[in-house]
DNA sequence: CTGAAAGCGCTAACAA
DNA sequence: TTGTTAGCGCTTTCAG
């Protein structure tokens, strides 16, 4: 039954509990016919072990922590299933957090969870600083970043680099022939933001083209925010004749707002998003963004952190640095026009 | 520290570890001034009460788990925001276990976490059959299950009418002119599938036409599966001008058949799908489907079943239906022609 | 209002 | 190879 003890077991089997423990826990100290008398047992009594005994006792979970900013964001959730996938293999189970793009959503969540109801956290959001994260791990909380560099020797992370990733993108627009390139920013504080608007300016400077802080507007990384940044841009009078959306979300936003103002894309407005969000590729024309291994960043860092839960040490990589890539498509193709 | 415990916290306010627990735990039994010395030491010593230990002492584990298909489809996404917005009102964590269209995986997280890991699960998969769910049901079991219906004393559910759904979609497809509709289904076992096939059948049936079974293929109700049924439907030789698919990832890949196979929809093929998935509406034409109050019947499920774990009773209504909707759009709209 | 103590179900010394 | 037993850290009677 549901609520059957390990001395139920024991006694039916006619053995002592920690002999039924062993059979539990696959301990090669028991005889083979005393270990099919008590699986026996357990079978006929439909018992299975209390977790929460086990995890006191043991004092682990096997269970890890995932805060992402908004699970109906293809791109945490294609991140999550790489987790997942490697979570299930070495098996740990995952519980999810969907701080629903609310910073404070976030910290609730991590003390929530930071009470030894799980091994380990894994956060995948843009807006807790590194400040705060190395705190957690000062504190002696175990945790790993996705989607960002940090600086801290026990805080595994996986990451690609955004600024070189910004350049791209806008050097390949400048070589599109455009001149007056627009910044679509998610929250200002958020490392995606200002790292990507790093790479931007940097494009720029090199191609000794001026910086037009008119041309740089928040979206807040959803589509909402990148359809009313769009349109604040336009206000701001200064022309401009392509747009750099910091994630995929605000450009959908940017393409809403093309349609409506019946500016056609990309021969009014190229547009490039960044994530590769599984939608980017119905729309018409397809547009252009880049592309991150997400599945594979999931699987890496949370490979990495289940090795220092169990190591109880960081030995090997802590940092695990990936390349994205640059999709052009319709939407930023002059031959488009 | 992260790893101190109710009793330094009881030496350190020069009180027992009942008071500590009972400050913790809200208790009106405490004086003020009690209270004000515990919570200084619990904030000093930063304490965080230990997960685990609460939960074998209480016997509950204050945390829902969720079974869903594929957590990369909105349908699914959608229901768990509604779950996790009333779990967390009423101070519950979710463990979101995706299936990965498995039904194994399902079985697999079934008894991960039937072991008192949460107190009460909730499937929203169409795999399992209700036989298995109310077995587990029997076995003394907490679940609950969104998008059919089920009929089990101690099992909640909220669903939509599947074949009054269906029956809607075909009858707009006729209003339509058309007189040869394919039905594409998904996993031939799901209730999701035959309950909608029915429909379908229904609605021909009403209206006097036959039924075709060259008509209907099945697609595992991912893309890649509706995009290879609708190849095999068009090898049946039984002609078609319209379509309607049990979900809207199927639909996708009906989208990217016809794309490639020169047939503009709708005017050469109509298209419906089932779930007002969120690409949906960025297709070109924007694809008719059907809207389920996704959200809603999370909320309404997940509440529900947190109720009757904590009344231990079933008091109330066990069945809620939900009324679904029909959103016609471009593809199946003859003036587009 | 506060404290002492029993025990939730399990694991892991240690003993046999 | 197996059994006995001491806790893991907490809540909750029961007594004061």
């Amino acid at each position: 039954m549901i609520d059957s003890r390990i001395v139920d077991v024991a006694k039916r089997a006619n053995v002592s509990v920690a002999t039924v423990s062993r059979v539990l826990n696959d301990s090669p100290l028991v005889s083979p016919k005393t270990k099919a008398k008590v699986n026996l047992a357990i079978h006929e009594m439909n018992y299975t072990p209390n977790a929460s005994a086990k995890n006191l006792r043991s004092k682990k979970t096997m269970t890890l922590g995932v805060i992402v900013s908004d699970i109906l964001n293809s791109y945490y959730t294609e991140i999550i299933k790489g987790i997942e996938n490697i979570a299930n293999t070495l098996h740990y189970k995952i519980i999810i957090c969907d701080a629903q793009n609310q910073k404070d959503k976030e910290i609730e969540y991590m003390s929530l969870l930071m009470n030894r109801t799980v091994d380990g956290m894994i956060l995948v959001t843009p807006q807790m600083t590194n400040k705060e994260l190395e705190a957690y791990a000062d504190n002696g909380y175990t945790l790993g970043v996705v989607g960002r560099y940090i600086e801290h020797d026990s805080i595994p992370c996986t990451f690609t680099d955004n600024v070189k990733m910004a350049k791209d993108v806008v050097s390949h627009l400048l070589e599109q022939g455009h001149r007056n390139i627009a910044f679509l920013s998610g929250y200002a504080d958020a490392v995606d933001s200002y790292e990507r608007l790093e790479g931007y300016m940097k494009a720029l400077r090199d191609a000794g083209l001026p910086f037009v802080p008119g041309l740089i507007e928040n979206g807040d990384f959803n589509e909402e925010g990148g359809y009313a940044a769009f349109m604040r841009l336009r206000e701001n009078k200064h022309p401009f004749t392509a747009i750099f959306a910091a994630n995929d979300e605000m450009a959908l936003g940017v393409y809403r707002a093309c349609d409506e103002l019946m500016m056609p894309i990309p021969s009014q407005m190229a547009v490039i998003g960044v994530d590769n969000n599984r939608v980017t590729k119905y729309l018409i024309p397809k547009m252009s963004t880049v592309e991150q291994p997400k599945f594979t960043m999931g699987t890496l860092l949370a490979n990495k952190l289940i090795d220092q839960i169990n190591e109880n040490g960081l030995a090997g990589q802590r940092v695990y640095k990936v390349d994205s890539e640059l999709l052009v498509r319709g939407s930023s193709l002059h031959s488009f026009l």
